[in-house]
DNA sequence: TTCCCGTTAG
DNA sequence: CTAACCGGAA
């Protein structure tokens, strides 16, 4: 299991240095100021390693050093579990290999192969996004978190991810996973954890070297915690439950967007009647999803474009 | 019920 | 800062 080799970093093996991060101190807000020596975060680290090496999950998108193949498996797991992303990521990834693919295909093919993913404003992104790669950086994806930052679809997150697991840039950043070990390991006693408590320890910890497999091996552990007990992201300031999907607005625009999928050209009131929708929250949605690009509406028709 | 390798609009 | 966004599996 090679792709499981981590190097160590120097960092970590200097045990017992009286080197520390300590997160910083909100004005105003009473918080734990959490302080981590280099030989905790060795210990730390140790951990983590060791989980990945014999519990390491072989993702498809581990595979590969493609931005763009990395970029699409970042933009599916925005907000979506691995196991439904892992078979959608490889059909995708055959219909559409390269930027130049899915830049010049029908929306409608794009949404065809997203049902099933849920946010499909995603999929509307991740199309502007190759065009915009294509038109504005010759088709090469930039390495540079404030450009990647500057694309439909790609906040924070994702272009701290993409650096990290395209091109080896070591930037910190936190995910549901991340935030999920840190709390479980240094914030075990503490509630309501705020990121700008987790982040300096994140760049402590950070593997220089080889942020492409410590963040995976972080990811990894983190989904581990949480096949267990409680969730310890839970514990996090910024933490939020779901709405429930039935019966919710998000469950209203899929299935007007399946159904106009399903007919180009369908008339608003065939789509009234089939669905059982009320006139005005139906017409919202229809103008919501037309701002959005995923629709058009001519002549009380509607098509994806 | 709960969660998900977040982003965006307001 | 909050709310909205999707859908299926455990």
């Amino acid at each position: 299991m090679d792709f499981l080799l981590v190097a160590q970093s120097k960092a970590a093996t200097i045990a017992g240095c009286r080197r520390r991060v300590s997160s910083p101190t909100v004005p105003g807000r009473r918080q734990v100021h959490k302080t981590v020596t280099t030989s905790e975060a060795a210990s730390f680290r140790r951990i983590i390693l060791d989980h990945y090496r014999t519990q390491g999950r072989r993702l498809p998108w581990r595979e590969t050093r493609d931005p763009y193949a990395i970029l699409v498996s970042e933009i599916m797991l925005q907000q979506t579990q691995v196991d439904r992303v892992r078979e959608k990521y490889l059909e995708f990834l055959a219909v559409f290999p390269t930027w130049q693919e899915l830049a010049g295909a029908e929306l409608s093919r794009v949404l065809s192969l997203w049902q099933g993913l849920g946010y499909n404003r995603r999929a509307v992104s991740l199309q502007l996004c190759a065009r915009a790669v294509l038109q504005r950086f010759g088709g090469a994806l930039p390495e540079e978190v404030e450009r990647l930052e500057s694309l439909p679809g790609i906040g924070p997150y994702t272009a701290r991810a993409v650096a990290a697991f395209a091109f080896g840039l070591a930037t910190p950043f936190i995910e549901t996973n991340i935030r999920s070990v840190f709390i479980h390991h240094f914030f075990a006693d503490a509630e309501a954890v705020r990121d700008a408590e987790i982040l300096p320890l994140v760049e402590f910890t950070l593997d220089r070297d080889n942020p492409r497999d410590w963040y995976y091996a972080l990811m990894d552990y983190g989904a581990m915690l949480k096949r267990g007990g409680a969730n310890p992201g839970r514990k996090s300031a910024h933490h939020v439950r779901q709405s429930p999907f039935r019966g919710s607005n998000r469950e209203q625009r899929s299935l007007i967007l399946k159904r106009i999928l399903a007919q180009p050209g369908l008339s608003i009131a065939r789509l009234e009647e089939t669905l059982s929708l009320d006139a005005a929250s139906l017409a919202r949605n229809i103008a919501q999803l037309e701002r959005e690009g995923l629709i058009r509406q001519e002549e009380g028709r509607l098509w994806v474009p």
